[in-house]
DNA sequence: ACCTTTTATCGCCATAAAGTCATCTAAAGC
DNA sequence: GCTTTAGATGACTTTATGGCGATAAAAGGT
């Protein structure tokens, strides 16, 4: 299919958003505990640190997004991850990053301008 | 490598940053519009129809980001896409998008529950 | 029935960021 | 040198959101 220039704002409004889930530091925090299975609320509010609300708060906003899936078990809510894209694209930033830093590294490795001959 | 269960808050917050700079459909736009090469911030304003100054903001926080390049010809000012991984990502993101709509489109057209016999 | 545990939600505050307007800087042309 | 044009920047307003505390709601155990 052709990729137009002119994209829809909708479109362009529900990449952002998608985007928007994986901008803020706890939920790469909860996100990265969920990788090896499902947790309930407790288990996470323990290994992040924070408050009870808030993990609540981050874990709604990741389930109406679509990444997180949702299952009761008594008074327990366990969460874990519907949409594994995340990870590929978590691997992909970091990757890139690490060879941004790389990459830095040489420019002051190459700088031998005071450096004896 | 093995990847360890503790990330060091400054990778999870230099990822989160990265996806930040994804995260506002503006900038979704201007990384559109520069996808067919380098444009001057007047072209991007007359193509996104907002302010120069906010055109210019949303540069140089890309530019920061090491997203764009910026080159200089006389008193223009010419932007160019620096990193093709968001290109990845946006269409992984897309796809992703209109897999999970045309998998809802399936959930409607399977429930025939009212469907006569 | 009551109490505890677990989770969700509400109200509040602080902060971050997008957008606008006005101003400032720098290069080009006269 | 002055004006014009292009772009960057600072002050300001508005909105969105992360975080906390308190509370509500739901399920289990006593």
């Amino acid at each position: 299919m052709a990729v137009v220039n002119t994209v829809p704002p909708e479109v362009i409004q529900q990449v952002a958003e998608y985007f928007t889930v994986l901008s803020e530091p706890m939920r790469l925090r909860i996100l990265n505990l969920l990788r090896d299975g499902e947790k309930c609320v407790q288990e996470l509010v323990e290994a992040t640190q924070t408050s009870q609300a808030n993990v609540s708060k981050h874990l709604k906003v990741m389930l109406q997004a679509g990444i997180l899936t949702r299952r009761t078990e008594g008074t327990s809510a366990y969460y874990s991850v519907a949409d594994e894209l995340i990870f590929e694209l978590c691997g992909l930033v970091c990757d890139r990053i690490a060879s941004r830093i790389e990459e830095q590294a040489k420019q002051f490795r190459n700088f031998s301008l005071m450096a004896r001959p």
